[in-house]
RNA sequence: GGGCGAUUAGCUCAGUUGGUUAGAGCGCCACGUUGACAUCGUGGAGGUCGUUGGUUCGAAUCCAAUAUCGCCCA
């Protein structure tokens, strides 16, 4: 056996052991999943990270999430999948890209062209993509890395395009002009989903527009406010309320309801408004419906600028309780007006080019951009007179996410997919808890969302991605209708009539009056040679590609290589559960099942976990742009990847999202700095401690980027990292004094208090931890493990243990415990804290080479495939936990004497118990433990025992614990802590015997309780009498 | 405007179905280091549980308002 205290250092270094651990595991092939009919599946897709991304503490919380449970399944014995990968992430990765190209080689897309762009892109992809995974390997995760899947890699194609085609065929996609957002910058559509939306300044212009041909007493302009002119340029109508006067009425009556409601000091505000109401129908009420008579008589209006006739229409859209009462409807640039146009079929002008300048609808302001073309119209407006007053106002303006630029509301083509039986088949997964998600509160989120049944538009006019399977071609007139689709069906008839799979679809559509439309042909595989028949009869490919989130709703069976048959895919899907992040159950989650439902007719998954989201100190979210973000490979080198990941799984409760303080460290002191909202935007901070300078993220000038860089870390880590500590240095103690260990079975006869409380203890933390990772309770399971380590199994057992080590007749069943409830517990930490379980668990191998109580076995290889402890439910045994908690206060009570009497910890001392014979019973074989515990020993105890003359007390329930203090004593400072406690308890007292007078509550509350509360007051009665006792002693003594 | 969540010690958070004197970690104070661990040990101080009402014998916990903060949706 080797020497332990020789060859163990008092510190896991983990710097050394974590990548030979995990060259081992990797090399043990314990990560690698296949088919065993033996063994039941248990299997997790990785959500898969954005290509461009680098690891951040979302990214660490929710893979350590998943390590955990997937390591915890594989000790049960499960044949267990760890499904790696990642996503193409189509913006993000293009963006990036053309962002160095403009800056490198001042070239746009445009320039390379859509071939060289996107090998461009594949080869960026080659150099930094998949940083992540590598990073993740650090973190410990233990994923199949053969089956590691790309969204845009060939398998995953395949899916894409078998599943396009599919919904293609069924109708469930179509083509459509719809108002997108979209990204002038990017120049691309972007999804709700990815727009947030920002308050700016900005104003409200009031403009007229001429009548024409008024008719005698018509007013001879009608006036319209917005708080975008330029659109004017793209008006097709201006829209009066049909029924301004009940229009007016509905508003006023839902004030009213309002004004009931409103507390005392909204009603003024509200009564204001009704108010308004009244005076806008005296004043404005005859105007508005002449205004709607016009309407209905089909008056026409001149729009200025542009000199174009456009209607008066009567359209619900108007308010009558708004501005003028009158709005201009802009339908091809704005989502309300766009509605508007479809029901009074208006014509739709699209005044913008892709790139956000105004284009040859807008006549003379062709080739101005959205901001000078405002200027401009305001002015020339202005000129003719048409310009009323401009308010200032607030404007919530879209945004998008990827560029940060304002939003224009866009009419473009677009595929969609449509939603109603997807949506609903998801909606219904969930409703019958088929796939059940927690905390359960995130199932309103999922339902209500997917309630909508919006369609889903796919399109993304970008080049990084994977582009439409659609061929298309355009025909004006009947003939050409028909030629084209007769030249298609040649094409695609053949497949028909040879039965076999088809693999094209056609559809086409056309206006009813001019028979001018579209055909789309849709081409299931990669199939050159059908590809240029169909391109042969005219038909272009479509240059979209779609959305990434269409491949990576597939993610769940299109990385088990769906639509290919296999057995993985039979023996993995469903899989077991998905954790993930709260911001995607929309966009991801719920695009998953139905997908799953559409393509494999069975859910993706069983459950679905959703985790917190980590903020910083100031409750922000985390990121690099705002200095905040705290890097897990900072922390894994500062504290060790087990301290993080024991952290963060520490940190995940069911309902709050969590804060973490962040500070920057010094590089040159490791002194901690408190990161504020001003020094995390500086380029260089100087360290408080030590005066010098580091640099931050923000460092560009020469001189702050030559400075030692100070990383960003939070010091919420460290009670993680002392938690490893405090496991390695008791395991170190263990093997120390495992000297002479001879495994061999302890009879229940043989065990002491203290092991059958341990082994009691331990029984429960297994069923605890277990329950509570299998529910996802992940920071109930690590403070039970915290709690237990630390306090029962360090600071109780531990400590007794050395007594016992000492002693040859009860050394051996104190060794064989220790290193069976040290075994125990190493495998229940090791989902969580892999690396140093491991390292111990090998270390322990060469002390301890067969362990257990009730049967001896060798230890597995690796703790990473030793299975998950069961709870040996037999030893749970409350009465004994009981006890040993009275030796626990009897013993907390000996040393809060000696602390608060100020009595050196090498000065001995003897001290009394006056107790009933039963607890003194159960004290007496702990009796030897007091001397290493608390420098302290046994005197007298028992019913009778007598308190020396000159004591300090303590009383706890039913027991009195005296040290006799005989020259010693400070007796001032005993009396007034006496007093104090007398007068706390006397208030206590005092509650109780009213609580107890009170008829209500003994007649109505149980009698158990009302029988504890007799029991508790007759106890501080006692405890005062003691204390009064003592105060009298003392009091004398003085 | 609608929905969800949060508000408990200086900080970050727990607190089971309502039931003795509300807990932990960090920080703070006192004492302690040759013998697993100072990334440690022992003890202590520190909270009228955001506010106001209500239900109840009894409320941090249930209900209703309200304030503040965060997120999602429109």
């Amino acid at each position: 056996m080797p020497d332990a205290s020789k060859e163990l250092p008092n510190r896991f270094n983990y710097q050394e052991a974590q990548p030979r651990l995990y060259r081992e595991w990797e090399e043990g092939g314990y990560f690698k999943a296949e088919p065993n009919p033996d063994r039941k599946p248990y299997s997790i897709v990785i959500p898969p990270p954005n290509v461009t991304g680098a690891l951040h503490l979302g990214h660490a919380l929710n893979n350590t999430l998943q390590d955990t449970m997937i390591r915890m399944k594989r000790m049960q014995g499960f044949e267990t999948l760890w499904m790696p990968g990642m996503d193409h992430a189509g913006i993000a990765t293009q963006a990036v890209v053309e962002r160095r190209l403009k800056e490198e080689e001042g070239l746009t897309r445009h320039d390379l062209g859509r071939e060289k762009l996107v090998e461009r892109i594949w080869q960026w992809k080659k150099e930094f993509g998949g940083r992540i995974l590598g990073q993740l390997k650090q973190m410990g995760c233990s994923c199949d890395w053969r089956r590691t899947r790309f969204t845009l890699d060939e398998v995953c194609a395949t899916a894409v395009r078998q599943t396009f085609f599919d919904l293609f065929s069924k109708g469930l996609i179509y083509r459509g002009k719809r108002l997108v957002n979209w990204d002038t910058f990017l120049q691309t559509a972007v999804s709700d989903d990815e727009v947030f939306h920002e308050v700016v300044k900005g104003h409200f212009w009031h403009f007229s527009y001429p009548v024409i041909d008024p008719k005698p007493g018509e007013p001879t302009h009608v006036t319209i406010a917005t708080t975008r002119p330029e659109t004017m340029l793209g008006d097709t109508a201006v829209a009066v309320h049909p029924d301004p006067a009940g229009a007016l009425n509905k508003v006023e009556a839902e004030l009213k309801e309002r004004l009931a409601a409103a507390s005392a000091k909204d009603k003024d505000a509200v009564q204001k408004q009704i108010d308004n109401v009244a005076r806008r129908r005296a004043e404005m009420l005859p105007a508005l419906e002449q205004l709607r008579d016009m309407a209905k008589d089909g008056r026409m209006l001149m729009l200025p600028l542009v000199n174009r006739e456009i209607p008066l229409v009567a359209d619900e859209w108007a308010k009558p309780e708004l501005g003028s009462g009158c709005v201009k409807i802009t339908p091809a640039h704005d989502p309300n007006d766009y509605e508007v146009g479809l029901r009074q079929k208006l014509p739709m002008i699209n005044i913008l080019n892709s790139d956000g300048t105004l284009n040859e609808n807008a006549g003379p302001y062709q080739g101005l951009k959205m901001q000078e073309g405002r200027k401009r119209v305001v002015a020339d407006l202005d000129d003719l007179g048409l310009l009323g007053d401009v308010e200032d106002r607030e404007i919530d303006l879209a945004h998008s996410d990827r560029s940060k630029t304002p939003i224009e509301p866009f009419l473009a083509d677009q595929w969609f997919v449509k939603m109603d039986q997807l949506a609903q088949s998801a909606m219904d997964a969930v409703s019958d808890e088929r796939v059940k998600i927690f905390p359960q509160r995130y199932r309103k989120a999922y339902l209500d969302w997917l309630g909508e049944k919006r369609d889903w538009c796919i399109s993304r006019n970008l080049w990084w991605g994977h582009r439409i399977p659609v061929w298309k071609r355009s025909f004006s007139g009947k003939s050409e209708r028909d030629e084209v689709a007769e030249a298609a069906k040649e094409i695609y008839t053949p497949q028909l009539i040879e039965g076999s799979e088809q693999t094209i679809s056609f559809w086409h559509e056309w206006n009813p009056d001019t028979f001018e439309g579209w055909a789309f042909l849709c081409l299931c595989d990669d199939d050159p040679k059908l590809e240029s028949q169909v391109e042969a009869i005219g038909f272009v490919r479509e240059d979209d590609v779609l959305d990434t989130w269409f491949s990576s709703a597939l993610w769940p069976h299109s990385t088990l290589g769906w639509p290919e048959k296999n057995e993985a895919l039979d023996y993995f899907y469903p899989t077991s559960v998905l954790i993930t992040s709260r911001d995607i159950i929309t966009l991801w989650v719920a695009r998953m099942v139905l997908t799953g439902l559409n393509n494999m007719n069975e859910i993706p998954f069983h459950e679905v976990f959703i985790h917190p989201k980590i903020l910083d100190g100031y409750g922000e979210t985390m990121s690099k742009s705002k200095g905040n973000g705290v890097d897990p490979l900072d922390v894994i080198e500062k504290f060790g990847p087990d301290a993080l990941r024991f952290g963060l799984a520490y940190l995940t409760t069911e309902t709050q999202d969590v804060r973490m303080p962040v500070q920057f460290e010094c590089p040159h002191c490791e002194t901690l700095t408190e990161q504020t909202k001003k020094n995390r935007e500086l380029p260089r901070v100087e360290c408080k401690k030590c005066g010098k300078a580091f640099s931050t993220q923000w460092a560009r000038k020469d001189e702050d980027k030559a400075l030692a860089r100070g990383a960003v870390v939070s010091e919420r880590f460290e009670q993680a990292r002392n938690f490893c500590n405090k496991l390695w240095n008791a395991s170190r103690f263990a093997m120390m004094h495992l000297e002479g260990y001879e495994a061999g079975l302890v009879a229940d006869a043989d065990l002491a208090v203290e092991d059958r409380w341990l082994l009691s203890r331990l029984a429960t933390v297994t069923q605890e931890v277990t329950q509570h990772l299998e529910t996802y309770h992940f920071a109930d399971a690590m403070r039970s493990l915290y709690d237990f380590s630390w306090d029962d199994f360090c600071s109780f057992y531990i400590e007794i243990a050395k007594e016992r080590l000492q002693n040859d007749a009860t050394r051996a069943t104190a060794q064989r415990v220790l290193a069976y409830s040290l075994d125990t517990l190493l495998r229940l930490l090791h989902p969580v804290i892999p690396f140093i379980t491991e390292e111990i668990w090998g270390l322990l191998a060469q002390f301890a080479p067969q362990r257990g109580l009730t049967e001896l076995s060798p230890p597995a290889e690796k703790i990473i495939v030793a299975p998950w402890p069961l709870a040996d439910t037999k030893r749970q045994d409350a009465k004994i936990e009981a006890e040993f908690k009275t030796f626990q206060q009897v013993l907390g009570a000996v040393r809060e004497i000696r602390s608060r009497q100020n009595i050196a910890p090498k000065k001995a001392i003897e001290f009394i118990v006056k107790a009933d014979a039963a607890t003194i019973a159960l004290l007496e074989p702990l009796k030897p433990y007091f001397a290493g515990m608390a420098n302290a020993s046994v005197a007298a105890w028992g019913p009778d025992a007598e308190p020396p003359a000159t004591n300090a007390h303590i009383n706890l329930q039913g027991i009195d614990v005296f040290v006799d203090l005989t020259g010693l004593i400070d007796v001032s400072a005993e009396i007034e802590r006496l007093e104090k406690e007398a007068e706390k308890l006397q208030k206590l007292i005092e509650s109780k015997a009213k609580k107890l007078e009170n008829a209500n509550f003994v007649d109505r509350a149980p009698a158990d309780v009302v029988a504890k509360e007799r029991e508790s007051l007759a106890q501080l009665q006692e405890q005062l009498a003691t204390v009064l006792k003592s105060l009298e002693e003392l009091r004398r003594q003085k």
